[in-house]
DNA sequence: TATGAGATCAACT
DNA sequence: GTTGATCTCATAC
């Protein structure tokens, strides 16, 4: 329970350290959330990355400090949570894939319309429709309200693979999940257990 | 179980 | 005008 809360500082790190750390902690958005179980690494000299091609108005978030939220649109429909990671101007980013639902089932129910627990969030876009995340939250800090992150008690097993849904660089093995969970958005192919201490 | 269409917006060519 | 860090629903196998 007395899991210690998550600073920016967390964040000031390379994506590919803070990336599989992030599996196992706890994020909630105003109180509700749960336990994240997947998350894709993206790095400013990735070409599948928004910030690759440089700054724009939508991706300015990713070059500024790390410890902030970068909210974006996807397919013109749903909103996707990413973690500003490194250093302020290296525009890297940590998206948010899924998470088991623990906090405020009852208000993710709600927004999402569906009973189905597994559903809830397993899936970016439906990640931030069930915590209620959208174009207000980016550039948000990610150690005030609404936001609040706990780093997991041990580390858990991690399965590596290929990111989802991109074409460019498509071959990077930079997405990282709770191995055997229920709640990741598609299964992983391989288990390659990282080595991390806590 | 698997594939396809539609929804709908901002960046980019 | 095309393409995406997607999801849901419908229809087909």
């Amino acid at each position: 329970m007395p899991a210690a809360k998550l600073d920016r500082g967390f964040f000031a790190r390379s994506v590919h350290e803070v990336a599989p750390e992030l599996i196992g902690a706890t994020l909630l958005v105003d109180e509700v959330g749960g336990r994240i179980a997947e998350v894709e690494a993206y790095h400013h000299t990735d070409p599948a990355a928004h910030s690759f091609r440089g700054r724009t108005q939508r991706n300015s978030v990713m070059f500024g400090p790390p410890g902030f939220a970068y909210v974006y649109r996807s397919y013109g429909i749903h909103w996707c949570l990413n973690f500003v990671c490194e250093a302020e101007g290296s525009a890297s980013a940590v998206l948010i894939r899924a998470i088991e639902p623990v906090h405020g089932l009852t208000k993710m129910r709600r927004r999402r319309r569906l009973s189905e627990e597994r559903l809830l969030c397993s899936g970016p876009g439906r990640l931030a429709q069930a915590l209620g995340v959208g174009r207000l939250h980016n550039g948000l800090p990610l150690d005030r309200h609404p936001f609040e992150i706990f780093a997991r008690e041990n580390a858990p097993e991690i399965a590596t693979g290929v990111r989802i849904g991109i074409t460019k660089a498509a071959e990077l093995p930079w997405r990282y999940g709770l191995a055997g969970s229920r709640f990741l958005s598609k299964p992983f192919r391989q288990f390659q257990p990282v080595v991390r201490t806590a």
